[in-house]
DNA sequence: TGTACATCAGTGAACGCGCGTTCACTGATGTAC
DNA sequence: TGTACATCAGTGAACGCGCGTTCACTGATGTAC
């Protein structure tokens, strides 16, 4: 009972470290293609230890949607985009999205267009983390960029769609030209500079 | 060599009705999760006569990405849709698009939101297909909306983001804010009205 | 009209392999005294 | 300080099953004569 084997926080560690990997797998191969013996082999573990740390497959997915949310708000919200606000966040941030880089590199990149369709066929368990993670980040877009929540809604809707489509177009000039125009479309809509090089260094603007 | 076993069109009807229940499937249940024996049970057939009509599971995707962007093709040109132009047109094709039924049809529905994030991770010959298909869908959609390329391709992108955010949900009433708060945005825009009532009966009108 | 034949769409057993999950266990650790 | 013990994170064999692909074959069809 009061007995404790191991230093409190090596379970932790360990749950935290599978739950990382996996959230990079899922996200590059997808959640179906990544097999728990390949996921618990990448966070240095065996195929049996996986159920003494998840219930199941599709309980550790909830808990990567939840981490690929952390770390969305986390490059959505620092290096330099903590400095603006309003209409200024809202194309830095785009700049910062719709980016090559981005699209190449899926397993550090936004959850929602690598995971959204297996998202969508999993279970409550996996869908509700999702709703919240949708909601939360939702307000965090209303307020950073002074919208309305259906503005922010569109927004995100538009840098997913729009990422997802360049991830899926074989050539390089084509999928650029998808978030060049994605990009460009949003910035004039949101009524500033629209090219790249002002996305480098954001500097603090327009407040609201 | 000039002797012509069964009728001429018995194997290309084979072939389509093999996509067809695939590209039903594919959407519906992921790529991946369709079985190659469960496919061919659906067409009717047996497992060892799919490579007769397909060189591997890629070629058969690639067909079922050319046979979802037909369908789409059909649902956002026909059927009212090709009574309208301009604003009007990509205010109801909107309206058409971002719906409930749309999210909870999928193996009826566009394959970009149900499929995009399996193309992205699909050989050329797949990402080929539907780059090329993304190309001539972005042209009919400019020319019938009266846009910009650079529009098409954004309106397109909200379409795709709103409905996979929407599909992933798992609150109805929320999932359907996001699918409203995208309509709006866009009838917004394209300043028309933004009430579903208005898209049931679409009346030619404002062309171009 | 009747028979022999060539075509080829589709069959089904087999290949090696990885899947998600269960479970009896091992062995390193910290605690009690 | 030294020993016995309880804890429990992680191990690895095993479960039944479906995967994508290959290949020797069957049998219905249309053609030739």
């Amino acid at each position: 009972m009061t007995a404790m084997s191991y230093p409190p926080d090596h379970k932790a560690k360990t749950h935290a470290r599978i739950i990382e990997s996996a959230a990079r797998s899922f996200r590059e191969n997808g959640m179906l293609a990544t097999g728990i013996d390949q996921l618990m082999a990448d966070a240095g573990l065996t195929r049996g230890g996986f159920y003494a740390h998840f219930a199941s497959k599709a309980a550790l997915f909830a808990e990567v949607v939840r981490q690929t949310f952390v770390e969305s708000t986390s490059n959505l919200f620092s290096r330099g985009l903590d400095k603006v606000r309003g209409p200024a966040w809202i194309v830095a941030a785009t700049q910062r999205y719709l980016t090559a880089k981005h699209r190449d590199r899926p397993a550090e990149g936004c959850g929602i267009p690598a995971l959204g369709a297996e998202i969508a066929r999993s279970p409550d368990e996996v869908r509700e983390a999702f709703g919240a993670e949708i909601e939360a980040l939702l307000g965090l877009l209303a307020e950073r960029g002074g919208m309305t929540h259906d503005e922010a809604t569109t927004l995100l809707a538009t840098w997913v769609g729009g990422l997802t489509i360049a991830r899926g177009v074989a050539d390089p000039a084509q999928s650029e030209a998808v978030l060049a125009a994605c990009r460009a479309e949003i910035a004039r809509r949101f009524g500033a500079d629209p090219s790249p090089a002002s996305a480098r260094a954001v500097t603090p603007s327009n407040d609201q």
